[in-house]
DNA sequence: ATGGTAGGCGTCCTA
């Protein structure tokens, strides 16, 4: 199993963290905004757990990480083209499962904040540059496993109300557009892949009861090359810890090999 | 009901 969520502060979330790991013990795990300083991960807590550790930090905003039963080699820290100083949203490492060699990563694509903002702009130039990287990938023939919060819901089944949703953010074609070119690569979004015609979310905002009325989106995604797509059994989304005392405001997904 | 809540930070920003 490998879980992907996005915790909202690991120090807020460390014991929702931990319980989760008693009750499914993956062997992966992907986390998005741990909104924190590597020095400041629980890196002796979770390693007692088993799992070897990739940080990529940043105060108090975004922040990215990889636990893993397995060894982890050859980390990449950001993307390619996003500067010096970049905010903390990609790590990629390698792992080796049954011999066989897999690209793992954790992303957190930016919010985006507003259609046609300042931060929108940077969203879309982020998702360029998350399109070369996996393009990269893709054409050396890696099997590659990405989870996070692309801060995308890619159809209309995806979001509790469509119509109201229709250009807004998360939401709007240019970036489901995004999302789409990312499938156009080969890439399968394992969640739809595996249950047809579902509607279930991944993130519900903390504001105006979204969780008890259940309206929510489904922007937390985990793709996967073909090769990899064809050893998964299935996949899904976790929605008990969104019901837990102070959640997260996004549920964990996962994929079962 | 174009509001509302949460986390980290520091007297607001981001989501």
């Amino acid at each position: 199993m490998i879980i992907c969520w996005n915790v909202n502060s690991i120090s807020s979330r460390f014991i929702h963290l931990t319980e989760l790991i008693r009750e499914h013990n993956p062997k992966v795990i992907l986390l998005q905004e741990i909104k924190c300083i590597e020095e400041k991960f629980p890196y002796e807590e979770l390693s007692d757990l088993g799992y070897n550790i990739k940080v990529f930090g940043q105060k108090a905003y975004n922040g990215v990480a990889i636990l893993s039963k397995y060894p982890l080699d050859d980390t990449i820290i950001g993307l390619e083209g996003m500067g010096d100083n970049q905010e903390a949203r990609y790590i990629e490492n390698t792992i080796v499962i049954e011999k066989i060699c897999y690209k793992i990563i954790s992303v957190y694509v930016p919010n985006g904040s507003e259609v046609g903002s300042e931060k929108f702009i940077y969203k879309l130039n982020f998702f360029q540059k998350l399109y070369e990287r996996l393009a990269y990938l893709m054409k050396h023939e890696e099997n590659i496993i990405m989870g996070g919060d692309l801060n995308v819901a890619p159809e209309a089944i995806d979001v509790y109300d469509p119509k109201r949703s229709d250009g807004k953010l998360l939401f709007s074609i240019e970036e489901r557009k995004c999302f789409r070119k990312l499938l156009n690569l080969g890439l399968i979004d394992t969640f739809r892949d595996f249950n047809n015609d579902v509607q279930q979310f991944s993130w519900w905002d903390y504001r105006a009861g979204s969780w008890q009325h259940n309206k929510g989106m489904r922007i937390d995604h985990i793709l996967v090359s073909p090769a990899v797509a064809d050893k998964i059994s299935t996949s899904g989304v976790l929605t008990e810890p969104r019901g837990w005392s102070k959640p997260s405001d996004h549920a964990p997904i996962y994929i079962n090999f």
